[in-house]
DNA sequence: AAAACCTTGACACAACCTTGGTAAGGTTGG
DNA sequence: CCAACCTTACCAAGGTTGTGTCAAGGTTTT
């Protein structure tokens, strides 16, 4: 039996047992299973899900945004698309009229929704 | 009159005048006011509104979910975490035993959550 | 000065998120 | 083989999101 149960892991953690399968349904933690498909947990999720607690605890953010923090990262496609936009700032350098920097902020987001290019 | 009202933007943008409010609530827009407190969208603004559009329409995602990346990029310390978080990924590489990558893990996210150095 | 805007604040409502519970059924250990 | 677990799939209550609408009051335009 390599793991702990997924009661036993809510008891480690201190999360619930619903609420660890509701975590591993929103993609942050996903356990081994058994061949009869029981949960294992082992001691990097167990840390991780205290981890977690932490990161919740410390700032105001909501599991639902971690997810999407997880999901930035596996989707490069839409990593870039809500970096291009988060980076389009209307902070445009002195000497740049608005059409002009509007045109190339247009482009630019044109040019990266254009080609499956992010990695 | 440097701007359009927020009728007239929501007009040339496809949002509602409701949810260009909304949209402000979130962080996401914030247009200038005029001396009398009415808001003022210039043309960065209205291409911005417009891409949001594009954006949420093109990929699974919120607005609350635009608004935790701008809060990301804003909050150095918050990205710190949440990213030391996610690069915990259980994928520990061959020839570590367990506990040393747990140990190490561990000693990584408390001293990034120890000093406020994060830029 | 009246019409046509704008502001904030509130009420409303469907749809979803977060969590807990409970039920029907498979697994495991003594 | 039976108690004590596990699984998935639902029902449910309370909070949040996304959106409209309306009211009371200031501003701009004609």
């Amino acid at each position: 039996m390599a793991g702990l149960t997924i009661n036993e892991a809510a008891e480690t953690t201190g999360w619930s047992a619903r609420m660890l399968r509701y975590i591993e349904r929103e993609g942050l933690i996903e356990p081994a299973r058994s061949s009869s498909g029981y949960r294992l947990y082992g001691p990097e999720e167990l840390q991780r899900l205290r981890t977690l607690r932490e990161l919740l605890a410390e700032h105001e953010i909501s599991l639902g945004d971690v997810g999407f923090a997880a999901r930035l990262r596996r989707e490069s496609e839409l990593r870039g698309a809500v970096e291009t936009w988060l980076a389009a700032e209307p902070r445009r350098p002195e000497g740049v009229t608005a059409n002009d920097w509007l045109r190339f902020e247009q482009q630019k987001h044109e040019r990266l929704l254009a080609g499956p290019a992010a990695a």
